[in-house]
DNA sequence: CTGTATCCGATATGATACTG
DNA sequence: CAGTATCATATCGGATACAG
C-alpha cells in the first residue's frame, strides 16, 4: 500500500523551514540583491542573473512573496512596472545573513588555499549595508 | 544545440554554497542533533529520524563529511561501530545557527498566531550548547 | 551494525514560444 | 516590461532487498 508521498522534512527542526525558504536555487541571491541594492524591478533582477529563465525567476519571486520575505509593487503603467523589495520580516535576517556571508567568504578562502597554495584570494566583499 | 545541463547556481553569491551544504532535506536536522547531543552513532541518528531511509541518511552523512562539517569515526569491531561528530569548522556555524533558530521560532510563532488566534504556542526551544 | 545496490516516481529546472 | 504556457528531462528522495 502506497502512502501519499510526503515532502521530506525534519519538522522537528525549526531551521529547516526557514532554510527551505532562503534556499534554493537562486533564492538566496535574489534576497542578497534586494538586500544590498535595494528595491529592483523584474528586468533589473533578471539582468543581474543572466542564466535564470523568466519562469524560474517568477517562481522564486512568487515563493519569496508568499513567505512574506519580499514585497511586489505593481504599477499598471504602459508598459507595466513591477518593483520588488525586502519586507520588514526579511530584514530580520540581516544579522544572520551577514554572519553567513562572512563564514562563506572565510571558507571559500580556506578552500582556495587548500586547493591551490598560490592564489589565496582573500577578497573580503566588504559589503556595506549602512 | 543543447548545452550540457548545469547545476543551477548563483556562483556570485557565496552564501549559496554554504546554504546548499546546510540545507536539505534532513541535513540541518542531522547537524542540529550532533550539535545539541554530541557525537552519535549511525543507528542513534537513524533512531531519532524514523522517517529517513538508510540510503538517504548515508547520502547526507557523506555530503556533510565531504564538506568537512562532520567527522566519521569508524571502529572495525564486530559488529562495526561508526560515530559521527561535528568538526571545528561546523562549530563556526554556532552563532549563525543560533540566530537562525531564534528567527525560525519567532516566525513560526507569528505564523501560528496569524493562522489561529487561539494557539500561539510560544515554546522557546531553550537549547543550551554550553 | 552500518551500510550498498536497484529501481521507481515526484519534483523542479530549463528551453522555447507566446501575451496583455 | 513582466510575465505565462508547454514540454522535456535531470535530479533526488523513497522503498526494498541485500551484504560485510
Amino acid at each position: 500500500m502506497l502512502m501519499p508521498r510526503r515532502r521530506p522534512t525534519s519538522a522537528q527542526c525549526p531551521m529547516d523551514t526557514i532554510l527551505r525558504r532562503l534556499m534554493g536555487p537562486w533564492t538566496t541571491y535574489i534576497l542578497w540583491l534586494l538586500y544590498s541594492e535595494g528595491p529592483l524591478r523584474f528586468g533589473a533582477i533578471k539582468a543581474k542573473m543572466p542564466d535564470i529563465s523568466s519562469k524560474v525567476l517568477t517562481d522564486r519571486l512568487r515563493d519569496l512573496e508568499s513567505y512574506g520575505l519580499i514585497n511586489r509593487d505593481y504599477r499598471p503603467s504602459i508598459p507595466p512596472s513591477v518593483t520588488y523589495s525586502m519586507t520588514a520580516r526579511a530584514n530580520e535576517l540581516h544579522e544572520v545573513l551577514e554572519g553567513l556571508n562572512m563564514i562563506a567568504l572565510k571558507w571559500a578562502n580556506e578552500d582556495a588555499i587548500n586547493q591551490d597554495q598560490e592564489h589565496p584570494m582573500m577578497e573580503i566583499m566588504a559589503e556595506t549595508q549602512n
